[in-house]
DNA sequence: TTTTGAGTTGTTCGA
DNA sequence: GTCGAACAACTCAAA
């Protein structure tokens, strides 16, 4: 009897595995373990904590029961764990992260030392990072070629999940408490309910994808995003449906800014941390007691600017925001409270259920201006218009902003104009004509001082 | 090597 | 109300 041990990470899956695959063609009986990494356990919110137990207890489900888990930094134990069930090899998909990989050196290392394989099998992209390149074999800077080539070099298809899988128990550790999160009911986790909400975001929401995924209080988005971020669902299982109509298209190019900002920064480890674009960077960004305050404001939605404050509420009431709003609120934190965009970031981590460290760090750099392709620096989102033009009704600012509910209509983008406005709902706390003339002042002196 | 065309998501202003 | 231009300059990718 051989034994293969299956280290789950961000692949929590039984369906098109290729890892589980290759595990069960190369040993008689899996142990499958999740080894929950302090390092990023802490870092994490309540919801984002809650969605990943959430997410365990369904593959555990799927495995009737047979998920190990550990506690501590998995290169103490995975290495001890395969050496306690006597595995012959260790299986998994490649993690491209500037984390990960770090960290998957070191147990590759500690396993070969002890005569145990160490098997990476597939990626979370339809496209591993560090595949594509230009003709003169550089990495892809700008999203559009990349997304030619990724097109013209197509993806493998699915694979089946293996007919039959024995999966042998071993000891757990107990995982932490469940973080209790108000009254909210989340998003349901887990292969099963990410299958069904691919089903129903195919059959009844990607019509109309390409015109209505703008308006948030429509909910015409796939909701697909934590799926991916956990591997409850693999692109590849995405793209192998998806036809050829606009919507579909549009789709499959979001698909592809995932594997795009993987590429990047994979190629460009401290993007995750740093601006790309140094001359953005070295504008003069707000720091000390007033930033402190303006950045308390924005992450609990108190900013006085109705569209910011409803995303900030939306995501610490659900742990996911709509991503026009995503623009929007980061906007306004870059370009009309001049903080710096890792500021922002490090609060959408810790707070997304979603919260995929590629996009997230490079969708910021975009909106700040300072990635390779970002947004030119004269774009500066006007939090009003963009409300008034993406949230027409203002429904989406009632749902989360309790104190406006009372104001009917597009007004409520403009509460300060009203004659009789809500007590209880903050003044701006910047005026954002002012705000967005002294980010171009900024940048017009950084130019300058190249 | 040089040249050429292009680059997710916006706003404002003036005609 | 609608429409086009200006808002810069730079870097990228391919020919």
């Amino acid at each position: 009897m051989t034994t293969a041990l299956l280290w789950f990470r961000r692949d929590l899956r039984l369906s098109d595995n290729p890892a589980l695959v290759e595990a069960v063609r190369s040993a008689d009986d899996l142990v499958g373990v999740f080894c929950l990494d302090p390092t990023l356990w802490e870092a994490a919110g309540a919801i984002r904590r809650r969605y990943l137990l959430d997410s365990l207890d369904a593959l555990d489900e799927s495995m009737d029961g047979n998920l190990v888990t550990r506690l501590g930094d998995p290169v103490e134990v995975v290495p001890s764990l395969a050496d306690e069930v006597g595995a012959a090899s260790v299986h998994l998909a490649e993690d491209f992260g500037p984390y990960g990989r770090d960290r998957d050196e070191a147990v590759g290392g500690a396993l070969e030392e002890a005569g145990i394989e160490f098997v990476r099998t597939g990626s979370p992209y339809a496209i591993d990072p560090g595949t594509i390149f230009t003709k003169s074999d550089t990495h892809y800077k700008v999203f559009t070629p990349f997304s030619r080539s990724w097109r013209e070099h197509g993806w493998p298809d699915p694979v089946a999940k293996p007919a039959s899988i024995i999966w042998r128990p071993a000891p757990s550790d107990e995982l932490p408490e469940r973080p209790h999160i108000g009254d909210m009911e989340l998003a349901r986790a887990g292969e099963d309910a990410a299958k069904n909400r691919l089903d129903h975001f195919l059959r009844s929401k990607v019509e109309d994808y390409e015109e209505a995924r703008d308006r948030p209080a429509d909910d015409a988005t796939s909701r697909l995003s934590a799926d991916l971020k956990w591997g409850a669902l693999h692109p590849r299982q995405i793209l192998a449906r998806l036809g050829r109509t606009q919507g579909e298209k549009t789709f499959a190019t979001e698909l592809c800014w995932r594997d795009f900002y993987a590429d990047v920064l994979f190629h460009v480890p401290e993007s995750a941390r740093e601006s790309l674009n140094e001359r953005v960077a070295s504008m003069p960004w707000d720091t000390g007691d007033g930033a402190d305050e303006v950045f308390e404001d924005w992450s609990q939605g108190r900013t006085g600017y109705p569209i910011v404050d409803a995303g900030m509420r939306q995501l610490l009431a659900e742990g996911w925001m709509h991503n026009r709003v995503r623009m929007i609120v980061a906007s306004f934190l870059v370009k009309d409270l001049h903080l710096e965009w890792q500021r922002g970031a490090r609060w959408f981590m810790q707070h997304l259920v979603d919260g995929d460290l590629a996009s997230n760090q490079h969708g910021w750099q975009w909106t700040a201006g300072t990635g390779t392709d970002a947004a030119p620096y004269f774009r500066i989102f006007n939090p009003t218009t963009q409300g008034e033009r993406f949230d027409p009704t203002g429904d989406y600012v009632r749902r989360y902003v309790p104190e406006l509910a009372g104001v009917a209509g597009k007004a409520v983008h403009q509460p300060w104009t009203l004659d009789d406005p809500p007590a209880d709902y903050p003044a701006p706390i910047v005026d954002h004509a002012e705000e967005r003339e002294e980010s171009l002042r900024r940048y017009e002196h950084t130019s300058g001082t190249r």
